[in-house]
DNA sequence: ACCTGAACACCGTTCAAGT
DNA sequence: ACCTGAACACCGTTCAAGT
């Protein structure tokens, strides 16, 4: 009987006076993993702010009420996108006591380049200390190199604290800037500095000398390059207190 | 005759169904100064969040509408509120060539403590650039101390940001740890610190060596220590590009 | 157990209308 | 010129009711 061949039924159209079937994979059952997911997307899309529960649950085919079965709130959904991004952050293998400060700033700088490619999700940092499995992971790799290279523990203890301030700091501040210049585009971006220099140029050099004199340093220097500048004073700072041949890479 | 003597009649009980003037003052005009004033109150006893138009105008005994009139919104009336705070920082009268170190540290120890006396309000200067006359009169004092103990133009001109950046970001993260114990008692606080330093103690060994060998030190400290910490690092790294006698008060 | 519609108590900003 | 009521288009969270 042909009737039961499935297959070669469905290759007949369907009698349009059927009710289809509900679109496929809506009806997949919400989870954390998907909610994060699709905060994730949101955040990379149109930035933090980007990121409303509302959103997040339009987006998912369903109402805002239905996330807080998956998740505590939005502070918790925040927390737990910001620690899935840390994921991305690469960490040597073994810590290597003569290129310890190496080291240190590898991870330095790769951490800010990771939250920096995931718009300002850096200010979840700032609001609550991080305790996710990978925060605490690049932490860990952190503490182990510091000690390998000599740094009493008392002050690698916070210097962990002191530098992932610093990293987060400016991987936010610089966030604002990239939303600006992702907003109103480039231009909006160069506007906005031209803006400020020509202000500072405006001031009267009586009670601004130093300011007015300094304009094009105070204006010089891109994102990275002022990251790096003051990540190595950071470094330069931490040197003093653990093996001198680790300190291979002095900044200027 | 009497009845021009104001003064006397206004003694005499006003018959109660003659309409009443107005509350006094409540008429008293709007203005930017009044307007900036509230926010400073409403900043002071609630926090930022605290601070919104519409609160802003309740207060004022308007509508929110009636405050565009003289702020171009909320980000401009945050700014204001916040140069206004910066104006509390105590500066140094004259760059001192021998003891620059010490009068950059204790600009930046001055205007870590005035940001902290005043809730979140750091959270404005690290969502824009501070151009208010007080940031520029700070920067100003700052750069002319710098280079005054020796410090290279570009390297003084990064380094007022860079510093500045470590300031509020510290006084902002900090912040919000007191609007947590403010909110909740300083028992809130004790628990919140007691459960990460349980959760610390409670991770795997194995995977964790450093972090659980040293619970203490990563969460011993205040507030002002870790920050004057994190300072004097900056600031040993600092040091190598100006005078060396400038540098009297070397951190540990 | 999981999901949801509707409601609550808020936001910043705009705009036509009033004085 | 200055002020305002009302509206617009949003928020996060709660809760009773549904399946």
């Amino acid at each position: 009987m042909d009737r039961d061949r499935g297959a070669e039924a469905s290759a007949v159209p369907v009698p349009p006076w059927r009710t289809p079937p509900k679109a496929v994979n809506v009806r997949q059952p919400l989870s954390q993993e998907r909610i994060v997911q699709t905060g994730l997307q949101l955040l990379d899309a149109e930035g933090l702010d980007g990121v409303s529960m509302r959103r997040v649950a339009q987006e998912l085919g369903t109402g805002p009420a239905s996330l807080y079965a998956h998740v505590s709130g939005k502070e918790e959904l925040l927390d737990l996108i910001f620690d899935r991004v840390l994921g991305e952050v690469e960490l040597p293998d073994e810590p290597d006591p003569q290129r310890w400060i190496e080291q240190v700033r590898q991870i330095a700088v790769s951490a800010h380049r990771v939250m920096c490619a995931h718009a300002d999700i850096a200010r979840v940092a700032l609001a609550n200390v991080p305790v996710g499995p990978n925060a605490l992971r690049i932490a860990e790799k952190q503490l182990q190199i510091m000690r390998a290279g000599g740094v009493p523990a008392q002050v690698a203890a916070w210097m962990i604290d002191r530098l992932s301030l610093y990293i987060v700091a400016d991987a936010y501040e610089g966030s604002l800037l990239r939303v600006r210049s992702r907003e109103g585009g480039e231009q909006a971006l160069a506007e906005y500095f031209g803006r400020i220099e020509a202000y500072y140029r405006s001031l009267p050099p009586d009670r601004f000398p130093a300011f007015t004199a300094h304009v094009e340093e105070l204006m010089s220097g891109k994102d990275e390059e002022r990251f790096e500048f003051g990540l190595d004073i950071l470094l330069a700072g931490l040197a003093r207190f653990g093996r001198a041949d680790g300190a291979k890479s002095p900044p200027g």
